[in-house]
DNA sequence: AATCACATTAAAGCAGCCTTAAACCCCGCT
DNA sequence: AGCGGGGTTTAAGGCTGCTTTAATGTGATT
């Protein structure tokens, strides 16, 4: 899962950032309205962490311009803890969920997570797709056979993203956006090894490729060509 | 075992404090309504003692907040010796049950450690998992070939959390929160150096590490995959 | 056939975990 | 107070296993 905290106190993303990523997240940053603007709009978050007090841009207007712009992502937005007008603001303006500040870092996981899992519409955390199951709690995958294969920490975000993908063409380059921080990875050829990995785990006919596209999963295996 | 102790008198808070950490429960204490309920809802306890008469917010209603957001520790509560209808007020609202002032400390640690071991669905101050037994009382544990291993404290706090908690996985984080009073052990490997106590002591396989992640002590022996 | 995109494998790189030893601390004893 | 011992914590280096790179193989496409 790829989120984009916008925040400006940098220390807050230094003790924030850490533990989302802890958590299972991968973590772009910006640090005032109008980077916070143009990555939301520019690159694919499966969620973001909007403050709304910040330098360059109000964040209300950003969300707005998210908004107008047709994007629809999850927003939970982190208000002032008394300032329950910009709450109410910040719903109409299309947020998901807000917070309070000063708030627990358990209490946004949760509440991320819970965004996260609504958007791709599965309220628990386990996830049924091609004949697997996925836990996100003990990160291992059961199969057909009922046997139990423990991942190791990027073969189980990459076929997360899949399952929660299921049936759609995902580009190498989708892929290590949504399973990596960094994206430089264009001379890389880090997917097509951990693709190859889950192949060899779960059977080749799996994960199919789409010479050109990307890869897909198939929540059904499919017959023929 | 970590326990809430709600309570805003102090001097029985100094009392009642030290013997719950010489029976081995690590304390954390709240002192009006409103810290309780926060306290309670953004942290995560074995179960909580909550005096009813507190400043701030009444206690039935911290314990009604506590059960609509979905936490079910169990929660022992003081009420005034004679005042029933509070007792039926706080079973109404979910408290699994009740003690009058004055009591005898000994009844609340009965009631208390009863209290745990049911949560945990145990009848017994004895605990049986992963081909251990462990014995609360003797703070010991006996292997499966009849062998009794004298523990330490932290030795006996850990592996208890993990065998009630058999079949997940514990980070270190969150094995050093129920292990310990303070938690700035970020920067520590006490938990690491305690596992691997335990794994001397028991044999390698009897805990697992998933990297990146934490440790899980399987209630059976796995077979590899 | 040449080229391109992907598959496969081995090995280097690296982070997190394991292990050990020594320092520390608390308490009871002399 | 000084001492001794068990328990606890810190610190350091080695080690394991995950990640990434890179080199080579294979099959499609031009």
């Amino acid at each position: 899962m790829r989120i984009l905290l916008v925040e400006d106190d940098l220390r807050l993303v230094a003790e924030l950032k850490p533990q989302l990523q802890q958590a299972g997240f991968a973590v772009e940053t910006a640090h005032d309205g109008i980077d916070a603007e143009f990555l939301g709009r520019e690159e694919a978050f499966d969620a973001v962490i909007l403050d709304l007090g910040l330098p360059g841009k109000p964040g209300l207007e950003v969300l707005t311009e998210w908004r107008n712009a047709g994007l629809d992502m999850p927003v939970l937005v982190l208000t002032a803890r008394d300032a329950w007008h910009e709450r109410v603001d910040g719903l109409k303006a299309g947020a998901d969920d807000y917070l309070g500040k000063p708030f627990h870092v358990e209490e946004l996981l949760a509440r991320l997570e819970a965004l996260v899992r609504r958007q791709h519409g599965h309220a628990s955390s386990r996830l049924q797709v091609a004949g697997l199951v996925l836990d996100n709690d003990l990160q291992r995958v059961t199969d057909q056979q009922g046997v139990e294969h423990p991942l190791t920490g990027r073969e189980f975000r990459l076929l997360r993203y899949m399952m929660l993908n299921a049936d759609r063409v995902l580009s190498k380059n989708e892929l290590s956006e949504h399973v990596y921080e960094e994206e430089d990875l264009r001379d890389s050829n880090v997917i097509e090894v951990y693709i190859n990995r889950l192949r060899q785990r779960f059977g080749k006919r799996c994960i199919l490729t789409r010479r050109g596209q990307g890869y897909v999963l198939p929540s059904q295996p499919e017959h023929g060509s």
